[in-house]
DNA sequence: CGGCCCGCTGCTCATCTGAGCACCATCGCC
DNA sequence: GGCGATGGTGCTCAGATGAGCAGCGGGCCG
């Protein structure tokens, strides 16, 4: 196309998009055929010089959706669109309101639902409705009873998700982390944490998120790690966590040490599970975002826009 | 609307927009008529869910030319897209260029074209191309010897416009500002300068850009005013400059016995011209541009869309 | 210089879309 | 409980649009 067909495209889409006229009108107006119209159309489209976004909190980018699932495996992606948010706190309740909305249109409906906890899990147990679905119980899969100020929000999480679900919840009456192997043993060999355990690996789908390795990590705040701890990880190649395990961008254990001490469902566990969501959102995360679906450990993945271009175009 | 049409028109507007779906499809997918999909987009564009942005360096908004032209009684009013704009630098071009367009397609042809001189007239003149026009002839409508080390950009700005529209240029062999009114005086008993001045007088269109009042104006640059002339000036109300003569924001004189010691046309003569068009852009220049329209000293208005807002929406 | 190829143009026709209209359910009012 | 108003729904039909195709012309090579 040379410049005068670039120069009457644009025209022509001013004419279009802004005014509203047919392809006819404008083919009198700038005196050309209304195919030639239709075509110069066409091409502006094609060149990229039309952009049409969706402005709107629940808006997804399918197209990148489709990318995700082609591309890298995925059964299923759910992406947010970033237009329009201005702060990160938007964008993750977007996130959690779309895993919420997924949760619900899933069929067939989990009868029992795994979940880890965490800031995002809470958030989607807050956004899920009274309803979403009949019967699902609710078990947990890693430790969570938390050591400090903030106690409960992983049961909170839970019983939340199951309550408005119309289920009961299992939770795992565990730490996350313990100080000896020896105490984790023991704890795992107790038997009702046993059948809790034995119940998660039973579960027809996971639900879980990731956490980036920084300070600001859940288990920092929840007292099973100290800034120090997290500073090591990150030293021997960490980029975040999946139920408290923490992993490299390949998706392997970084510390097996510390991982032999974490109560929970494996990452092994994770990914021969049938259904493992996994949601994940913020520039913060695209570390751990990357190594989750490289390693397979998620089969669904609810994500942002910009996080997902990430996985994608690096 | 309720909130789940909301929802489903987001939904239809994905598959729509994103995937090119047909209307009928999407009602499959979604389980509506297709009358309903047509509906909820229509809904969806309505209340501004659907952005629909041109994304090119000559791309203008017509639906905001439109109300310059309405609401603010213009003749003709151009409005370059902001879209994609990373500098002052870009949007000064853009709307050189669309400046330059509005010339070559301006119709009936001037046969005298009276302007001023600036860093916005020069760099129009290197938009126009070669041929813009057959036979027009080029006069200066304000004194712009330059005093400094940048000599002739004003001789090469009417220059340059005459010479690709095929016709010859007239000087106006005067400064912009006198020191003393006597001197002024003077030079326009002068018979050339006479002459040119009744020339530009005579002329069918003027072309010509604004100053902002501040310490990057042309004047302070080219010697004829100093930084703190400028600053009195705002002190008094100044706003900006047109073709020399500074305006407060209801485009009246600041201080008219500057304005006496001034050579050119006067701003009521412009005010009288049959085409007066001012190009004006950029965050620097909005105040100005303000006074311009408001005090009618332009028919036909070239901007960019920031400042358009700025005029319509205050 | 003639013939061939390629790309553009303007057409036909099928499909898609929006305007307008009749119908129906719901609601408030009498 | 009857009745009109209101808003939403699904239809008809005309207008708008895109796909596909024949024809033309300009450029290139033999």
């Amino acid at each position: 196309m040379d410049e005068i067909d670039e120069l009457l495209s644009i025209r022509a889409a001013e004419l279009y998009y802004e005014e509203n006229k047919t392809q006819d009108e404008i083919g009198q107006a700038l005196r050309l055929t209304r195919w030639k119209v239709g075509r110069l159309l066409a091409q502006a489209k094609q060149r990229g010089f039309i952009r049409i976004e969706i402005l709107h909190p629940r808006a997804r980018r399918l197209p990148i959706e489709r990318r995700l699932r082609d591309e890298r495996g995925l059964t299923d992606a759910i992406v947010v669109s970033v237009a329009g948010v201005h702060s990160p706190e938007e964008l993750q309740e977007r996130t959690a309101q779309a895993a919420a909305d997924y949760l619900t249109a899933l069929r067939p409906v989990p009868r029992t639902l795994g979940v880890s906890w965490g800031r995002t899990l809470f958030e989607i147990s807050q956004h899920l409705r009274n309803g979403w679905a009949t019967g699902v119980n609710v078990v947990q899969i890693n430790g969570g009873v938390s050591l400090n100020r903030r106690p409960g929000t992983a049961a909170a999480t839970a019983v939340g998700i199951a309550q408005k679900g119309g289920g009961s919840a299992t939770l795992l009456p565990s730490p996350a982390i313990l100080e000896r192997l020896a105490t984790k043993e023991a704890i795992e060999s107790d038997r009702v944490v046993a059948g809790v355990i034995e119940l998660a690996r039973s579960a027809d789908a996971y639900l879980f998120s990731a956490g980036a390795a920084d300070h600001n990590s859940v288990h920092v705040e929840s007292g099973y790690l100290s800034i120090g701890d997290v500073d090591v990880l990150v030293q021997k190649g960490a980029v975040g966590d999946v139920v408290g395990r923490y992993i490299d961008s390949d998706g392997n254990i970084v510390d097996p040490a510390l991982d032999a001490r974490t109560v929970g469902l494996t990452l092994d566990e994770l990914r021969e599970a049938p259904l493992a969501i996994a949601v994940v959102a913020g520039t913060t995360k695209h570390a751990v975002a990357d190594a989750v679906v490289r390693s397979g450990l998620c089969s669904v993945l609810v994500t942002d826009e910009a996080t997902a271009l990430h996985l994608l175009d690096g």
